[in-house]
DNA sequence: AGTTTCACG
DNA sequence: ACGTACGTGAAACTC
C-alpha cells in the first residue's frame, strides 16, 4: 500500500477573530490605541492569536478569510439584516491593518465579493473533502462552522484563552448526531449571537433530544404527530422560523474561487515589515516577545534591563530605597479574603513573600522609604488584621490611571495600555465558580511582574497626570482619600441585628397578606415578581388599558407606568406595595443582616476608581442607597446605631450641585438667591411665574424644582413632562420660560458643549477629566447623550471633588486633635459620623467649618447638620 | 449572562 | 422621524 503524505491547510475565520479581539477588550468603552489615537485593540488580539496558531500548527498552507459586502443569500430576510448591528468605526479601521499584518507575516488572505468568510471556508473544506491530498483545520469561535467537520476536516474552537479541538468523533460524542446536523440544531435552538431565531421555547437540550430521536429537521417534521404536549405546539408554531433558521445557518459551499489550495502556501514572515507594523501599533511587549527589536540599541537596552532586575531573597532585598509592592488576595476579595503573597520591586531587584511569612514585612511597610502600589486601600485593609501599618505610600497606579480616565477592573487591563503583558486575575486564579489551583512559582512570578510593572510605569503615569493638570487632585485629594476610606471601611458601622429581625418578621407578614389579596384580585395565583407574568395578568387577563403607545408588543410594569393606571383597579396599589415591601425585605432587612460581621458591624467597600464622574460607589453592601424618601422604608435607618457613649451625626450639603452650576454658569439671579440664603426652588418659581415669593404655591415650587434638577442633567421637554406628569407642550412652556428668565443658562450650555466637542473631554473645577467618545458618534441618540454627559459631569464631578477634599481635611483634623469620633459613611453630598458624646460640639464645628470652606465658590456652600440615637433620627 | 425593577444622590 | 435626564448597586427573573 502506498503511503500518502497528507498536506495540512489551516482555514481561519478572520472576521470572527477580529470581532472577538475587539469586543473582548472594549467593554469598558475605553480601548487600546497608539499615541496617535489609532485603535489597536483588535489587532493586538489578532496578532497574538495568529502567532499562537503558527506555533501550534506549524502549517504548510494557511488562509485567513474575510467577509466582503452583504450576504445576498439572506437579503430576503429583512429582519435578519436589521438584527445585525453596524460595525463600530473603531473596529472597521482595524481591518485593513490586520490584512497588512497578514501580508507581513506571509499568510494568504482572501475576501470575495458578496460572500462571507464562512462561505469561503465552507467551499475550501468541501474541496478538501473531495480531493485526497489535503486535510484541513478550521479556526473560529463560531460554532456554526462545526457543520463543516468531516473525516478530513476538523475545527479548533476558540474559547477564553485557548482552543478546543473538535473532530468528527468528538462532535458525535458531544452532540449525538453527525456534524452536518449542526444546521438542524441551530434551526431548532437558534443562535442569539448570530441573530438566528430558531423555534421559540426550544433550547439546546430539547433540540439535541429531538434530533437524537429523529435524526434531522425534515424527518422530525415528517413525524410531527408522534410528538405531543407543549413541544409539539412550539414546533408547529415555529415551523417557519425553523426552516428560515435552517436556511440562514447553512454555510454556502459553492463560492467561485479563483485560487487553489496550492496557492495557500505559507511563505513565512518578513521580519522587517512585520517589525515596522508592530512599532506603528506601539506593541512593545510583542516586539519583545517575538524578539524583533532592533538588534542595536533597543534590544541591548532591554537586555540590560532584563539582566538588571534580579530576583533576590527577601533578606537580601534593599528596602532602604523607594520600592513598589503588590499584594495578591484570594477570591473572597479584600475585606474578607486572605493574602496570598506580596511582590516587591526597587528597580534593581524583585523579591517575593508568601502568605505565611507576612509578619516579616511589618517593619518594612512602616519604614521611611517612599512606596508605590496598585490599590493602596486594599493593601491597608488586608494587612490590618496582621497588625501591619503601611506608611509613605506616595503613588497608586490604580488611582493614577483612574485620573487619566482609564477605567479597568484588573491591573492587567492597565498593564496592557503600557504594553506590559500581564495575565488577568481570572486567567491565573479562575472565576469565583471555577477556581484554579495556583502553584507557588506562578503566584510568585505574577506578584513580581506586577510589582515591576508598578515600579517601571510610575514616572510615565505621573508625567501624564502633570500634563493634565491633575497633580494636586492626585496628591492632595485622591491619594490621601484612600487612607481615609481605608479607615472608614475598617471602622464599619454598628448595626442593631435585633431590630432588623423584628422588621423582617413584620415585613414577612405584610408580604403574605398582600400576596393573598393580589391573587384574589387577579382570580389566580401567579409569580408577582415576574414582569412578564404580571403584565399578562394586568393587560390581558384583567384587560387594564396600557397607558403608553406600545412598541414591539412588550408591556413594561415599572413604577411610572403603574402610577398612571393606579385608579383603574385596586390590584395596582397592592402590587406597588408588594414591590416596595419585598424590596425592603430582600435587599434591606435580610440583605443587610447577611452583611453583619462577627464584630456586629457592617464594613462596606468604597470603590474609589469606578464612576466616570469622580463619585465614590459603595458595595457589599451598598450603604449609599439606604431608603429615605419613603416614610416606611426610612425605618431601615433605625438599624444603624452609634457605639456606646456616642451619637450618629449626619452632615449634608444643601443644594451643592445647583450652587456649583450657579458658580460655573454665572447666572446672576441664582447667585443672588444663594447669597441671600433663599429657598432656591421657591425663588425660581417666583422668577419664572413672575409673582412674588409669598404667592408661590406647592405645585409651582414642585415645577420649579423639577426644572432646576432637569437643568443639571441636560433636560429635554419630554423628560420634564414625564417627571412632572404634565403634557409635553406645558413642559416645553416651563422650560422656555425658565431659559428666558435666566438668560445666562443657554449661553453657558452652548459654550460647554462646544468646548466638549473641540476637546473631546470635559473637566471639573479641580481638573478631573472625562473623555466623551459619545460625541464622536454618528448616531444622534448617542451623540446627544454625550452632550448631556458634557453638561452634567463637571457639576456632579466638582461636587465629588469638593466633598472628597473636605473628607481628607476632616480626617486630618480629627487626627490632629486626637478625637475618638469617626467618619463612617459618605453618600455623595453627606457624611455620617459616630460622635463620642463629649466631642459633639467640637466635631460639629470642625465638620461645618471644613465642609463650608474647603473650596471657595462665588456662592456660599451651606451644610445642614443633625444628630440622633440612630441614622433615622439624624436626618 | 443579560434584563427589569427599584433603592439612593 | 425618532427618542427622550446624570451617576450608582442589588435582587429576582429569564434565557
Amino acid at each position: 500500500m502506498k503511503v500518502i503524505e497528507m498536506k495540512k491547510v489551516i482555514l481561519v475565520d478572520g472576521n470572527n477573530l477580529l470581532f472577538r479581539s475587539f469586543y473582548a477588550t472594549s467593554y469598558t468603552g475605553i480601548i487600546m490605541r497608539n499615541s496617535r489615537g489609532f485603535p489597536t485593540n483588535a489587532i493586538y488580539g489578532f496578532i497574538t492569536m495568529i502567532h499562537k496558531i503558527l506555533e501550534e500548527e506549524n502549517p504548510e498552507y494557511m488562509l485567513v478569510a474575510f467577509d466582503k459586502g452583504k450576504t445576498f443569500r439572506h437579503d430576503q430576510y429583512d429582519w435578519y439584516k436589521a438584527g445585525r448591528q453596524a460595525m463600530p468605526e473603531d473596529l472597521k479601521l482595524q481591518f485593513p491593518k490586520a490584512k497588512e499584518v497578514l501580508d507581513a507575516m506571509g499568510i494568504k488572505h482572501f475576501e470575495i465579493d458578496q460572500y462571507e468568510a464562512d462561505d469561503i471556508i465552507g467551499t475550501l473544506s468541501r474541496i478538501v473533502d473531495e480531493e485526497d491530498q489535503f486535510v484541513a483545520t478550521i479556526i473560529s469561535s463560531d460554532k456554526d462552522l462545526l457543520q463543516l467537520i468531516s473525516d478530513e476536516v476538523d475545527v479548533k474552537l476558540l474559547k477564553n484563552n485557548g482552543f478546543i479541538r473538535m473532530d468528527r468523533d468528538e462532535f458525535i460524542r458531544t452532540y449525538g448526531v453527525e456534524p452536518k446536523r449542526m444546521v438542524d440544531i441551530k434551526a431548532l435552538m437558534g443562535d442569539s449571537s448570530d441573530n438566528i431565531p430558531g423555534v421559540k421555547g426550544i433550547g439546546e437540550k430539547t433540540a439535541l433530544k429531538l434530533l437524537g430521536e429523529y435524526g434531522s429537521l425534515d424527518n422530525l417534521y415528517h413525524h410531527i404527530d408522534h410528538i405531543s404536549g407543549s413541544i409539539h405546539n412550539k414546533l408547529v408554531e415555529g415551523k417557519n422560523d425553523a426552516y428560515m433558521s435552517y436556511d440562514i445557518a447553512t454555510i454556502y459551499r459553492q463560492v467561485p474561487l479563483n485560487f487553489s489550495l496550492e496557492d495557500l502556501k505559507y511563505v513565512g514572515v518578513n521580519e522587517e515589515v512585520f517589525t515596522n507594523l508592530l512599532k506603528e501599533f506601539e506593541f512593545n511587549s510583542l516586539l519583545k516577545k517575538y524578539h524583533l527589536l532592533d538588534k542595536k540599541i533597543e534590544q541591548q537596552k532591554l537586555k540590560m534591563k532584563e539582566e538588571r532586575i534580579k530576583v533576590v531573597q527577601y533578606e537580601a532585598f534593599d528596602f532602604s530605597q523607594d520600592f513598589s509592592y503588590f499584594i495578591e488576595v484570594d477570591h473572597l476579595g479584600y475585606s474578607k479574603g486572605n493574602v496570598l503573597g506580596i511582590g516587591f520591586c526597587n528597580g534593581d531587584e524583585v523579591t517575593f513573600v508568601q502568605a505565611d511569612s507576612i509578619f516579616k514585612t511589618k517593619d518594612i511597610f512602616a519604614n521611611s522609604s517612599e512606596k508605590y502600589t496598585y490599590d493602596v486601600k486594599k493593601s491597608i485593609v488586608c494587612l490590618n488584621k496582621f497588625g501591619i501599618e503601611i506608611k509613605h505610600v506616595v503613588f497608586d497606579t490604580m488611582i493614577g490611571t483612574y485620573l487619566l480616565d482609564h477605567i479597568a477592573d484588573d491591573i492587567s487591563d492597565i498593564a496592557k495600555c503600557y504594553s506590559y503583558d500581564i495575565p488577568s486575575y481570572e486567567d491565573i486564579f479562575g472565576s469565583i465558580k471555577k477556581k484554579k489551583k495556583v502553584d507557588l512559582e506562578t503566584l510568585e512570578a505574577e506578584c513580581l511582574l506586577k510589582a515591576q510593572f508598578i515600579y517601571e510605569t510610575k514616572e510615565q503615569i505621573l508625567k501624564q497626570i502633570e500634563e493634565y493638570d491633575e497633580m494636586e487632585l492626585f496628591q492632595e485629594i485622591e491619594m490621601p482619600l484612600s487612607f481615609v476610606l481605608a479607615d472608614m471601611e475598617l471602622t464599619g458601622i454598628k448595626v442593631d441585628k435585633n431590630y432588623l429581625d423584628k422588621f423582617s418578621v413584620e415585613l414577612n407578614a405584610k408580604i403574605i397578606d398582600l400576596t393573598e389579596s393580589i391573587y384574589q384580585d387577579a382570580g389566580c395565583e401567579f409569580n408577582i415578581m415576574s414582569p412578564r407574568k404580571l403584565a399578562d395578568i394586568l393587560f390581558n387577563k384583567l384587560a387594564i388599558p396600557y397607558p403608553k403607545k406600545t412598541k414591539n408588543n412588550s408591556y413594561s410594569t415599572s413604577k411610572d407606568i403603574l402610577d398612571k393606571i393606579i385608579d383603574t383597579h385596586p390590584i395596582i396599589q397592592k402590587i406597588l406595595d408588594y414591590r416596595m415591601i419585598t424590596k425592603l425585605y430582600a435587599t434591606y432587612a435580610e440583605g443587610l443582616k447577611m452583611e453583619i460581621r462577627e464584630d456586629g458591624r457592617i464594613h462596606t467597600i468604597f470603590n474609589q476608581t469606578l464612576t466616570r464622574t469622580g463619585r465614590l460607589s459603595s458595595i457589599s453592601p451598598n450603604l449609599q442607597n439606604i431608603p429615605i424618601r419613603d416614610e416606611y422604608g426610612r425605618l431601615v435607618r433605625k438599624a444603624f446605631v452609634p457605639d456606646d457613649n456616642s451619637i450618629i451625626l449626619s452632615s449634608d450639603y444643601s443644594q451643592v450641585e445647583l450652587r456649583i452650576f450657579t458658580h460655573v454658569s454665572k447666572v446672576g439671579h441664582l447667585k443672588e438667591a444663594f447669597i441671600e440664603d433663599k429657598d432656591i426652588h421657591t425663588k425660581t418659581a417666583s422668577d419664572i411665574f413672575g409673582i412674588s415669593e409669598e404667592f408661590v404655591d406647592r405645585d409651582m415650587r414642585r415645577t420649579a424644582k423639577a426644572v432646576n434638577f432637569g437643568i443639571l442633567y441636560g433636560i429635554s421637554s419630554f423628560g420634564l413632562s414625564e417627571d412632572l406628569g404634565v403634557n409635553i407642550i406645558d413642559a416645553k412652556g416651563f422650560l422656555d420660560h425658565y431659559l428666558n428668565t435666566y438668560p445666562g443658562i443657554k449661553e453657558y450650555m452652548e459654550k460647554q458643549k462646544k468646548e466638549a466637542y473641540q476637546n473631546g473631554f470635559v473637566k471639573t473645577l479641580m481638573n478631573r477629566r472625562r473623555v466623551i467618545p459619545e460625541l464622536q458618534s454618528k448616531n444622534y441618540m448617542v451623540r446627544t447623550q454625550g452632550e448631556r454627559i458634557a453638561l452634567n459631569t463637571p457639576i456632579q464631578g466638582t461636587s465629588a471633588d469638593i466633598l472628597k477634599k473636605a473628607m481628607v481635611e476632616i480626617f486630618h483634623e480629627f487626627n490632629q486633635r486626637n478625637l475618638k469620633s469617626k467618619m463612617l459613611i459618605q453618600v455623595h453630598d453627606e457624611l455620617i459620623f459616630n460622635v463620642v458624646l463629649e466631642e459633639e460640639k467640637e466635631v460639629t464645628e470642625i465638620v461645618r467649618d471644613i465642609m463650608e470652606n474647603t473650596y471657595q465658590l462665588s456662592v456660599p456652600l451651606k451644610v445642614d447638620i443633625e444628630t440622633g440615637k440612630n441614622w433615622y433620627e439624624a436626618k
